[in-house]
RNA sequence: UGGGGCGUAGCCAAGCGGUAAGGCACCGGGUUUUGAUCCCGGCAUUCGCAGGUUCGAAUCCUGCCGCCCCAGCCA
């Protein structure tokens, strides 16, 4: 992947990670992780905090872990992990470690007693809701735990009580000592551990007790040497929180809590990591919160998580988008703290550009309309030989058959022409893409008024690759040869929903109004046959028609399935409609 | 009435005291056997507003205005 697009443009944390290196910071060294929570598919959003995440490592010489923040179990499932490692390498990173959150409950547990030891911790009894009273409001500071200060004695006894399970679920907490007055609520002594007896995903039933993000996140953090560790704009009030974690726990300087790991074999090498915010991506016509992708799939709005309408990355896959194409999606979107709303033309325009450049063309009939040569023989059989790419030889051709009965797109014909019409009419002539120029001599209709067949006459002297060849005719159209064509089914995808910001209500609507019921749409098509031959994944440009993929999963030799990734652009259309 | 951020074109986004990059979109024009691609050209006298400092301000200062986030034992 060091390849199509060149690293344009800055942004700031492009500059703060290269001020950090050029003045020696962390002896230059530029470590990130990716920490997805594991209780869902990745989207598009993600994608852009990967490209970050493993980019700026890429980019300055560093390294970037996997890392899985199995802090909450019960809301959290390993199902999801495998989709996870799939979508980022996909999208064409490799991680250097993959680690969980949970391989450090160990050493979270003893930086708790550190803490505890040091007076910086402390067990309250409170409940949720007596803790809510005590904090206060955004404009009013909050009242001291009565448990606030109790012994160091007592506090390590009850945590340790904590820990081999000995309280109800949400009995107790251990909270950090910090301030109760803070105007940044995050600091009005924030829980570090809760009560939570419930099997975890990868570490059973050793342990009753559960670090809080804040907590885990930061010295996970620090233990994966991580320096610098990006995250979204809401975490930026947590930083002063994230900045206390590793301060207070100082892993450098204390080995003896990480020795587990190193006994486990787990490389460590604790850092002082530095937090920065970045503002999420988000993207016009859809929706991104996990709630609402899963409303989509359980409603059966749409066909799963790999649904090709679904921001998903493994939709956007399925639908044929491209990984490089995601990947200067984001390049192009930029990063700043500046929260916005990508346009959705964006994206597709970045599909088109790399699918222009890497898909070989075929021809191929959505709509058919046959179209008879009539100055062919009945018999006639030919075999033309098309580029397979009308700017880059390297893609060789491929043999096209002729015949006398052609299939032709029905819209590529009209009776009664809209002004700047450029295709066949009666009477008129059109150019067969890589045939020669033909003449509508009839319109056959049937009893209804509705054109069947059109008869036309090739002019020989105007056949490709003849001097003749060169005549000039306003258009070009596809065909696909009827005796030979292979039948397909071809879905064509849509934006899944009808307006730019669906989350918003002011019109009286929720975003389930705005779902588009034409998103998707299924239709037989004709293809040349040298798609026959087509592998799940494979991209092609049907000429004139838009860029498709073989789908992933349900193209067959026997049963072809092409999904439209996304439309060619269109200069005419837009000027009928 | 608390704390933390952010305001540059329709949508993103550079810019870091020396006279508004780039992309998408849009509008022209050229090439073209895909109404595609490609190529040329146009598209902010002005940077939320108002003052101030300066020879010079999107950049510095002051004051307003607007928008986003924070009161989970979620992340």
């Amino acid at each position: 992947m060091a390849d199509e697009h060149p690293t344009v443009g800055t942004n700031f944390i492009r500059q703060i990670v290269l001020a950090d290196q050029a003045s020696g910071k962390q002896d230059g060294r530029v470590t990130t992780r990716f920490p997805p929570e594991p209780n869902g598919h990745l989207h598009l959003g993600h994608a852009k905090a990967i490209c970050l995440d493993f980019g700026i490592a890429r980019e300055f010489g560093g390294t970037c872990n996997l890392r899985l923040d199995d802090t909450n179990p019960g809301k959290e499932d390993p199902a999801f992990v495998e989709g996870i490692k799939d979508s980022v390498r996909w999208l064409g990173f490799e991680w250097n470690e993959l680690r969980h959150a949970s391989d450090y409950f160990e050493v979270f547990y003893r930086a708790a007693l550190k803490l505890i030891e040091d007076g910086k911790a402390y067990v309250d009894d409170l409940n949720a809701e007596e803790v809510r009273d005590y904090r206060g409001t955004l404009t009013e500071p909050g009242r001291d735990s009565p448990y606030r200060n109790r012994t160091v004695e007592e506090n390590l006894d009850l945590f340790k009580r904590m820990r081999a399970g000995e309280f109800a679920d949400g009995s107790r907490t251990l909270r950090a000592k910090i301030d109760m007055a803070s105007g940044n609520i995050n600091l009005r002594d924030p829980a570090l551990y809760r009560i939570r007896k419930i099997t975890h995903q990868n570490a059973g039933d050793a342990w009753p007790i559960y670090p809080m993000y804040d907590f885990a996140h930061s010295l996970s953090d620090a233990l994966e040497g991580i320096t610098h560790s990006f995250c979204t704009l809401e975490f930026e009030d947590h930083r002063p929180l994230y900045d206390w974690c590793v301060d207070n726990v100082d892993l450098p300087n204390h080995p003896e809590l990480w020795q587990p790991l190193i006994e486990r074999g787990l490389r460590t090498a604790p850092s002082k990591p530095r937090q920065i915010e970045f503002a999420r991506g988000n993207l016009s016509y859809t929706v991104m919160s996990k709630r609402k992708l899963a409303t989509l799939v359980n409603d059966r709005l749409v066909d799963g998580w790999d649904d090709p309408r679904m921001p998903t990355l493994a939709g956007a896959r399925r639908r044929g988008f491209t990984a490089a194409a995601i990947r200067t999606f984001w390049e192009r979107a930029g990063v700043s703290k500046q929260n916005s709303v990508i346009d959705y033309g964006v994206l597709e325009a970045c599909v088109r550009e790399d699918l222009d450049a890497r898909a070989p063309r075929r021809m191929a009939v959505l709509d058919p309309l046959k179209l008879t040569i009539t100055n062919l023989p009945a018999t006639h059989m030919e075999t033309l030989v098309f580029p397979n790419h009308p700017k880059d030889e390297s893609f060789g051709t491929r043999e096209v058959p002729l015949s006398r009965d052609l299939l032709i797109e029905h819209e590529d014909f009209a009776e009664v022409p809209p002004k700047g019409f450029k295709r066949l009419v009666p009477g008129g002539e059109v150019r067969l893409r890589g045939i020669g120029i033909v003449k509508c001599d009839e319109a056959i209709k049937d009893a209804a008024g509705t054109v069947i067949e059109l008869r036309c006459t090739l002019d020989p002297d105007s056949r490709h690759g003849t001097p003749g060849a060169d005549r000039k005719v306003k258009g070009t159209i596809h065909w696909v040869s009827a005796r030979h064509a292979i039948e397909a089914e071809v879905r064509l995808y849509d934006r899944l929903f009808d307006v730019a910001d669906p989350d918003d209500e002011t019109d009286g609507k929720t975003w389930l109004d705005h779902v588009n019921p034409d998103s998707r749409r299924s239709a037989p098509a004709y293809l040349e046959p040298s798609l026959r031959n087509a592998a799940p994944e494979q991209h092609f440009q049907f000429e004139r028609i838009g860029y498709f993929v073989a789908d992933r999963h349900d193209h067959t030799r026997e049963a072809p399935v092409f999904n439209r990734a996304v439309n060619l652009r269109d200069a005419w259309s837009p000027s009928v409609r």
